[in-house]
DNA sequence: CGCCAGGACGCCC
DNA sequence: GGGCGTCATGGC
């Protein structure tokens, strides 16, 4: 890992990492584009741990006001730096679809996310869009100054959670609270659980189904075997992979899937 | 105004 | 066990 201290700030070089693609790809929901002079600043957090980060120029970030601690400690293991993506897409280059992929959106980085703050978020995407989703869940998050904890949430009924305007989804949220708070869900049980027992416990909470799940093993537990299949990638797979994906690829389909999602979305653009 | 949003549920046959 | 209407809300 390249980096440096500079004054109150940590200058990290890194040439797989873009942080438009990382930061604005659907996989996390709290992070807003502020102005600035540099090529982009994200101000964001994840949790109750908050970030500015720039990209100053292609590869070169600033890590704004963090110590070295925080960032060795922290934000390292959440932007996932100890992972080689070059070796990664070496990898993946063997495919000729996914090798375009990676050289539109060869930037991504998939994030290690908090499962809780992960479950929640991707209960409340379901059937809803991207601007949507960030407004419900900055609603959760003013209401309890920081993304609320399930013992934080205990009891909350639908109705409570009216103010969110997350509609059918909130008796969905109010459930999960429920599943975890009361031990019949266990979060960092699943997360070493073998992937199928994985995806059977989760979807035992209401409202979540098959994508969810997946969304949840692959962003809030960094489990990169997990597939979320939407209508996006549905159309990757008939495509481009009538006799199904590359085995070479499936122990991190996941993050093959970020780079193939991107690609399908904004390639004609 | 109608259509759609990174789906899941409930009910149908 | 696959197919389909329904579910709130608001962006476009």
């Amino acid at each position: 890992m390249d980096y440096s201290v500079n004054n109150n700030d940590i200058i990290l070089s890194q040439k797989d990492f873009n942080l438009d693609e990382t930061l604005d790809c659907g996989q996390a929901f709290r992070w807003k584009k502020i102005p600035s002079d540099f090529l982009c600043t994200y101000e964001g957090c994840f949790f109750n741990n908050n970030l500015r980060i720039s990209e100053i120029s292609k590869g070169v970030f600033v890590f704004h006001n963090v110590t070295e601690e925080e960032f060795l400690g922290k934000w390292a293991d959440y932007f996932d730096l100890h992972t080689d993506y070059s070796q990664l897409k070496q990898i993946f280059s063997e495919d000729e679809t996914l090798s375009k992929a990676c050289e539109f959106a060869g930037g991504i980085r998939l994030l290690r996310q908090d499962s809780w703050e992960c479950l929640i978020s991707f209960i409340i995407s379901q059937n809803n869009n991207i601007p949507r989703i960030k407004g419900i869940i900055e609603r959760l998050c003013d209401n309890y100054s920081c993304f609320p904890t399930a013992e934080q949430m205990k009891g909350v009924s639908a109705d409570d959670l009216a103010y969110l305007r997350s509609g059918f989804r909130g008796k969905y949220i109010s459930h999960a609270v429920e599943c975890v708070n009361s031990g019949e869900i266990n979060l960092s049980y699943i997360a070493a659980a073998p992937i199928e027992e994985a995806r059977m416990y989760l979807k035992k909470i209401k409202g979540v189904g098959p994508k969810v799940a997946e969304c949840v093993l692959l962003f809030g537990m960094h489990r990169t075997d997990a597939f979320p299949v939407d209508v996006w990638i549905k159309r990757v797979l008939e495509e481009y992979y009538p006799n199904g994906f590359p085995e070479f690829a499936k122990e991190n389909a996941g993050i093959a899937q970020q780079y193939l999602f991107h690609y399908i979305r904004n390639k004609g653009e």
